[in-house]
DNA sequence: TTGTAAGCGTTATCAT
DNA sequence: ATGATAACGCTTACAA
C-alpha cells in the first residue's frame, strides 16, 4: 500500500503523505515544539502507516554527533565479574539514551589494541575499559579525539582518566589478616598476571599483612631484643614470599599451582586466591585430592560460594559498571572536569573455608 | 599543529594536507584500488598527522547501509548461559566486520519490547534474540523493514525466522531416563516460566520418559492384563505429574520449591532441574538441609559442577551464539533463503549427583 | 590513476 | 507554526 518494497521509507515520504514540509515532519517525529497538535498527529499517522523509522546515521551526521554507542571493553564475558560489570554499565547507560557495544580482549594486549581501534572506527561516543594493557596509547588517541575513556577495575598509570577500582590493598590485607588471626602462618598467595595492577595491589595488601605478622612474631619471640638479634628476619620474609605465585589467570593454571604448593615439602595451611578464576582452580584441586583442611579465602564472590562454604572478599561488580557509566555521562557533560579516581570498598564474608584452623 | 580544536578532522582536511582530491583521499583511506602507492602513503601520512578518523555515520549514510551493529537481546548477562551466548555471537560477528550491541530484557516481555524498538531506532543491521515474549510483533516489524532476526534458545511459533535451539526434548528425556534407570520412581521436575518454549519442551522430554516408565512398570506388574484392570493408570500419571513444578526461574524460587518438595509427605528421591538457575537453587537448599541423598540432574553445565559432582545435561552455549551469528551473516547475504531451524545436541555428563540411588 | 559533481536522509538556519 | 535551502562528511557514478 504505497510502501516501497525497498523498505527505505524516508522522512520525505512521510512529509509528502502528511502534506507538510520535510522540516515540519522532522519536528513532529522528534517531538519538538512549535508544531500544532493537529499537524503532529497527521505526521505521526503517516509515519506509522509507512512504517517509518528515522535513519540514525543521517540524524547523527546532521547533528554533528559521533554516535550514541559506548564501547565496553572487558577480558572475557564468560567471567561473571566482567558480565556483571557490563550489565551494570549497560543498564545505567540505557537510562541516559546510550547503548553499549561490547568487545572482549581475552586479556591480550594486542587484541585489546585492535579492539580499541575498532571502536574508534565505529565512532563510539565514549569507552569503558577493564584494560589489560600496560601502555594505554590507543586510549590516549581516543581521548585526544574527544572520546572520554573511563577505566574500571584497573587504573592506568601512564595516562590521566577517570577510573573506578576496588580497594584491592585493603581487601587482600583483610583476607590475609583473617587467616593469620585464625592461626595460619604459612599462607600461599595465588596471583594473576604480574602486569595487572589489581594483582600488584592485592599482593601489596597481602604483603602488608604478612610483614605485620612477622613483626609481631618477632617481638613476641624476643620481647626486649634489638634488631641485631634478629638475623632470621630475612629468612622469615622469604618464608611467606616463597608462597607467592603469579600467572594463575585461569582455573587450569591455578589448579596446577595449587597442586605444586600442596605437594611441596612445606605446604601452606591456607591459600588466598587473588580472583574468581584462581579460586575456581583451587577448589577444583582441593576437590580432586579430597583436601578439606586447607583454608581458603577467595577474592570475588560467586554464586556457589555459599553452597561450598567459601569465605570471600566480596564487592559489587554491577555497581562498579553502573558507576563507570555515571562517570562517562558526567564527563560527556563536562569534558574539562578533573579526572576522578573512585575506590570501591570490599568486605569479608565468612563462610567456613577461611575459618578452618591450620593443620597440626 | 593545524589540528582543529574541535576534534573534527574531516576527510577534506586530510585531502587538502596531502594535496589530493577528496575522492583520492577516500580511496586511500578505505584501501581501495587504483591509487598509486606513493599517493596512498602521502594520504595516510596526512591522516595520521591529523589524527583523522572516518565518520562512520557519514560513511554509512553515503553507502545506504543501516549500520554495522547487530543487536543481541538476552535475559540477563549475569546468567552465564547468556554471557556465553553473547560472547560467541560477538566474536563470530566481529570476524565479519560487525559489532554487537547488547540489551537485557530481564525476561520481561514489556522491557524486551522497548528494547527491540530501541534497536530499531538505532538502525541495527540485524538482531539475535533469546526472546521471552510470546507474541513477537516487534520483531516482525523489524523483519518487514528488512532487518534479519535470528532467534536463539527459544524459537517463536508466531513468526517465521531463523532459529537455533537446543534439543530440549531429548536432553530432558535422557536426564529423566538416567534417573529412572538408576532406580528412581519419584522424580521432581523443576521448570521455568510456563510460557517459555524451552521449559515446555523440557517438560515434554521429562513426560515422555516418565510415561515410558509407567508403561513399563504397568506391564511388569501385570504381564497379561487388559487395560480395564488398570484403573490406577490415572493415579500413576498423577504420581509423576504431582512432582512437576514451574516458575522456578530464579534460584530463590527454586530453593523454596525444593524445600516444599522435600518437606512433603511423599518427597521425591530425585530432582531434574530444568536450567542453571534452578540447579543453583536446588543446590542451595540441599546444602542448607545437609541433604546428600537426593539425586540431581541439572540442565546446563556450570563451572563448579565438577567440584560439586553435579550430573548435568551439557551443551555449548558459546557455539550457539556463534552459529546464530553465522545465520545472521548468511541471511544478510541472501534475504530470501528459507528460514532455517537448527537444533543443537545436548549430552549427559555423569558426575555423581545423578547416580545416587533412591533412598530406601 | 585521479578528479568532479551529485546525492545519501536528516537537522539547522533563517525566512515567512 | 511552517517551509525553502543549505549544510553534515562521505561515497558512488561518471569524466578526464
Amino acid at each position: 500500500m504505497g510502501i516501497p518494497a525497498s523498505g527505505a521509507t524516508t522522512l520525505a515520504d512521510v512529509a509528502a503523505r502528511a502534506g507538510v514540509s520535510l522540516k515540519t515532519a522532522s519536528r513532529a517525529v522528534n517531538g519538538e515544539q512549535h508544531v500544532r497538535e493537529e499537524t503532529r498527529a497527521k505526521v505521526l499517522a503517516a509515519a506509522a502507516d509507512l512504517g517509518f523509522q528515522l535513519n540514525s546515521s543521517a540524524s547523527l551526521l546532521a547533528r554533528g554527533i559521533a554516535s550514541s554507542f559506548v564501547g565496553v571493553v572487558t577480558g572475557d564475558l564468560a567471567n561473571p565479574f566482567y558480565a556483571a560489570l557490563a550489565q551494570g554499565a549497560a543498564s545505567e547507560l540505557r537510562s541516559h539514551g546510550l547503548s553499549v557495544t561490547l568487545g572482549s580482549s581475552d586479556e591480550s594486549s594486542a587484541q585489546e589494541g585492535v579492539l580499541v581501534d575498532e571502536l574508534a572506527r565505529r565512532s563510539v561516543r565514549a569507552v569503558i575499559a577493564a584494560s589489560a594493557m600496560t601502555s594505554h596509547a590507543p586510549y590516549e588517541a581516543l581521548q585526544r579525539r574527544g572520546v572520554p575513556v573511563v577505566f574500571v577495575d584497573r587504573a592506568p598509570t601512564d595516562i590521566a582518566a577517570d577510573s573506578i577500582v576496588l580497594d584491592n590493598v585493603a581487601g587482600a590485607r583483610v583476607a590475609a589478616e583473617h587467616l593469620v588471626s585464625g592461626g595460619h602462618r604459612r599462607i600461599a598467595f595465588l596471583g594473576d598476571f604480574e602486569r595487572l595492577p589489581t594483582y600488584r595491589e592485592r599482593l601489596d595488601g597481602f604483603r602488608a599483612a604478612m610483614q605485620a605478622m612477622d613483626a609481631r612474631l618477632a617481638s613476641d619471640a624476643a620481647p626486649a631484643t634489638s634488631a641485631a638479634d634478629a638475623p632470621a628476619g630475612g629468612a622469615r620474609t622469604a618464608a611467606w614470599a616463597d608462597l607467592v605465585r603469579e600467572g594463575a589467570h585461569d582455573p587450569e593454571v591455578a589448579a596446577r599451582v595449587t597442586r605444586e604448593l600442596l605437594d611441596s615439602a612445606h605446604p601452606p595451611t591456607a591459600i588466598l586466591a587473588s580472583n574468581n578464576r584462581a579460586t575456581l582452580g583451587v577448589l577444583r584441586e582441593l576437590a580432586r585430592r579430597g583436601d578439606t583442611t586447607t583454608a581458603l579465602v577467595g577474592f570475588d564472590d560467586f554464586d556457589l560460594a555459599e553452597v561450598l562454604g567459601v569465605t570471600v572478599i566480596a564487592h559489587d561488580a554491577r555497581a562498579m559498571g553502573a558507576q563507570a557509566a555515571r562517570l562517562v555521562v558526567e564527563r560527556l557533560a563536562d569534558p574539562r572536569r578533573e579526572p576522578e579516581l573512585v575506590r570501591l570498598p570490599t568486605r569479608l564474608i565468612e563462610r567456613g573455608s577461611g575459618e578452618r584452623p591450620p593443620r597440626a
